[in-house]
Formats: C-alpha cells, structure tokens, sequence
DNA sequence: TTATTTAATCGTAATATTGCAATACAACAA
DNA sequence: TTGTTGTATTGCAATATTACGATTAAATAA
C-alpha cells in the first residue's frame, strides 16, 4: 500500500521512525552536516554545496524545518537557516535512548 | 525521479542515510526493540507481537538482515532472530558521530 | 508417503519519495 | 514603476516503499 500502519504502534515508534526518515537521505544529512560545520547561519551557498537543484535543495529543508531540527529565518532576499538545537538535542536523546540499548549483557545466539 | 543520487554524496552519508531508513519505519523500530526486550533469539513470535501480516514482517526482517543489524539461524521449522551486537555497535559509533556533533559552542542564530 | 507448521518469495495495488523544469513570490535596487 | 536576486511552490515523471493474498519451500510429524 505504501502507507505506514503508524496505528499500531506506540508515539515512540513513531517518533523516531520520523526523526529517522529525515537522515535517510544522505542529502538531508549532507544538509545537516554543513549546518554543523559552519556553526552559523547558511544563507544560499547550500545548493552549490550539496549539487542538486534549487528546488530539490528546497524541498529537503522544508522537510526538516517540518520536523524542527532546523531553523530558517528571512534576511533580506535570502534565507537563513541554522540547526535549531534545542530540538536536536530531544531528537538525539530520544535516539541515544533506542540506539543505546543495554549490550553489556546480551550475547548473539543465532 | 525517485532514485536518490547516492553518487555526490560520501560513502558516510550514504551509509548514515542507509542505517537511518532501517529505522524509519515503525514496524522496524518495533522489531528491533524486540529483540532488544528479549534478550536473546525470537523465534517466530514477532509477527503476533507486532501485528502486521507474516510476508509484511518477514520482509522487514530480510531488510535488517540484509544491512547487518540481525541476524537469523534456522532451528527446525522456524527461524530465530537476534540483533549482531557487532554490527549493532558499528552503525551506532557511525550514528552517535553524526547526532553527537558538538553542540556546545553553537548557538541558534535565526 | 502425506499432513502440518513455519517462514520466504511472488505478484500486485496503493501510496510515498526524489528530482527538476517551470513558475510564482518576496525583498530589494535602480 | 521595472528589473534583479533568492527562495518557495507547482506539476509531473520515475522510482521506492509498504502491505498483503497467494503460493512456494523446507523441516518435521504422523
């Protein structure tokens, strides 16, 4: 069908299969990663950064300003954006949580 | 298109983009915790457990599998999964890298 | 051998994602 | 006003994902 049956599972499950969505796409972390290095605001030069359209460049900030882990503000003609942080730190905990599960006293038995 | 154009990217975004859509869907993320909470193989439960018919979970599982983060043996008639600790630990030292970037001396600026 | 049980695979329908050309919009400059 | 610049939106084509019924395959039981 190619719709998620999100119902049957609990608002974690859901929550970080959608923060997981917006990294499965090497663009959007690509993106992020830029965000990152730059420590500040990034006004335009992400489409010249990334190489691919405008309007695909576009499209993936939408999606993650959607999500909130990132910010964007108007300046002048351009647009800034910027990791909005402290989202990203309930986003990184929330994962932390899921990816950090006990291993210490697990053992593969397959 | 549809088709992510992997080529301009890093084999590390890649890879992150790869990992991050194992977990961008909630049946995934339902399994693995799964495997998680028992603690060792599961071995047929999974599709009661989660509520998604058996060709649905069985194709989730062969998606995990076929990215390293379980693994399955066969024991008589039925198959037993348990996540690959070793592989576990790899994709979250590649994960944490990418969500633990310093966010100390970032401040939003939009 | 013939069931039975369990999981994988096939085939297909419905929906989602990706990418971009064309266009629209918004802010500023002349 | 009329450009110009930078970004968002629209529309669409190509591909991917999700889900499951039907079937197949493999191991065991009778």
């Amino acid at each position: 069908m190619g719709l998620a049956k999100t119902e049957i599972f609990t608002d974690e499950q859901n929550a970080i299969a959608a923060f997981a969505k917006a990294f499965a796409h090497p663009a959007r972390v690509s993106i992020l990663q830029h965000l990152y290095k730059i420590n500040s605001c990034v006004c335009g030069d992400l489409v010249e950064e990334i190489g691919l359209a405008q309007p695909t460049i576009s499209q993936h900030l939408k999606e993650l300003k959607n999500l909130g882990l990132i910010k964007g503000s108007v300046e002048g003609t351009s647009v800034c954006y910027c990791i909005d942080t402290e989202n990203w730190t309930a986003m990184k905990n929330l994962m932390s949580q899921f990816l950090d599960q006990d291993l210490t006293n697990k053992q593969d038995c397959c």
